[in-house]
DNA sequence: ACCTGAACACCGTTCAAGT
DNA sequence: ACCTGAACACCGTTCAAGT
């Protein structure tokens, strides 16, 4: 399946008056099929009520997308995209390099919980029948946006064993610790916001959870500074406030409308 | 939707002889489903092959199941009531409590390991949109299994905190401890199976680091014996093979067929 | 060269007719 | 009382016709 379109947008110097009309649209496209995903949930979006959205024929969207799985999938690399400034600016925060990683686990769960339609994306993109009908060039884009994302993370990881943060042993399994606050979050995540009750099975709220298990994975892999050094509560809110102001504020909106 | 023959089936005392033959075919449609689904995928899951394969008509399936997500949910259950099993047998191990915690551990990723194709079903039901779609009875049943699975794991840590394996300090938590290994296992499960190549991320086999990553998690929280006071490789041999031989034998014989 | 929307294929679900 | 399968609704995808 190719898609005449994104040809033309990924034309190395993208700037022809034609070419920014159709990146423009493709916004078009993705805003309208986020919109109606964020207000009427994942059953209702089909390509017919997509196009009527934008006011284009069903056919156009086709152009620009090779199947409704493709233009979920580019949902997705938006949302990737996102977490990848948040992540950077989170790498780059002042502090030890144990505070910059849980920097990291931070943003991650208030980014899903800000945006809990996107957490669902990501959840469904995960599906292999769903998987098989993107296109392999929008799979490898997401793909290479996934590796970029976790070089964000281990290289904080490879940073604290440099300098002595955690244990010279840990460097052969650097991965293995990005890997196990990624699986943590993520299936937390999809644990979450699949309306299983977690109060009724005893579970108190998600992100402190996390953040709980998050420091105690740590002090097991021995990042100093241990968290029973450390005032935990005062450093996920100053991280908190320090770096995600905005998500913080959509979260607390949406807590006073319920 | 209400599904006329659960009714007969799901009577207090069985036993009539149209109650059993009902249960049977209900089996003989579950099996079905699960062989397509093992053997063409969840795309070719569809309610006329099921018909086809079981030789009834739709109707029929519709007189079983309220709709085709009910009909997976229902191989959810069946899988967790393995895994029921499993983890009972784990929790019952001889052994220190942190061993049998492990061995619960051991257990659900070898099974998964054993049965992927049970993983995304899993997968599958968690989404939102499918889980719109599951009769409220059907959700119930599966969710009270699921209430059952944790306890078992529960009881585990409860214990160890009894006979000072962890601090006292842990009690309030408790069942922190429990959803963070059950998010981190069940996230590595999604991420394993999702065809994401994690050797090209830079990760080593998925059940390998899960283990190596809940040793560290026990040892954050401090359940004794620590990590470092265990030979942990011969410790996950000796679980599995007394535990899981199994789950190893269908693993070995899938590596050797590819 | 691009857009359109009628037409098609597929699939979940229902229900009137049959036994 | 139970089973059947034709009929329906819905939705993703295509492509001949139009501009």
């Amino acid at each position: 399946m190719e898609c005449p379109v994104s040809k033309l947008i990924k034309a190395i110097a993208p700037v022809s008056r034609k070419q920014r009309e159709l990146a423009q649209r493709e916004e078009l496209i993705l805003d309208s099929a986020q919109n109606i995903l964020h207000e009427q949930g994942y059953s209702y979006l089909t390509m017919d009520r997509v196009a009527e959205a934008v006011e284009y024929s069903k056919g156009t969207i086709y152009n620009h997308f090779s199947s409704k799985e493709d233009m979920v999938c580019s949902l997705c690399c938006r949302s990737i995209n996102n977490l990848i400034n948040m992540f950077t600016r989170a790498a780059e925060y002042k502090g030890t390099s144990r505070e910059r990683f849980s920097a990291i686990g931070i943003g991650y769960s208030l980014y899903h919980q800000a945006h809990p339609m996107t957490a669902q994306n990501v959840q469904i993109i995960k599906i292999n029948a769903v998987r098989e009908k993107i296109s392999d060039a929008k799979l490898a884009e997401m793909e290479s946006l996934e590796q970029r994302i976790i070089e964000i993370a281990l290289d904080v990881v490879k940073e604290a064993i440099s300098c002595g943060d955690l244990p010279k042993e840990t460097s052969p399994i650097a991965n293995g610790i990005v890997f196990g606050v990624w699986s943590m979050y993520f299936g937390a995540l999809i644990l979450e916001h699949s309306d299983i009750p977690l109060q009724d099975l005893g579970f108190s709220p998600t992100v402190q959870l996390l953040w709980l298990n998050t420091q105690k994975f740590l002090d097991g892999y021995n990042w100093l500074p241990l968290s029973s050094d450390t005032d935990n509560e005062a450093m996920f809110n100053k991280i908190s406030s320090d770096l995600y102001a905005n998500e913080i504020e959509i979260i607390n909106k949406r807590k006073k409308q319920s």
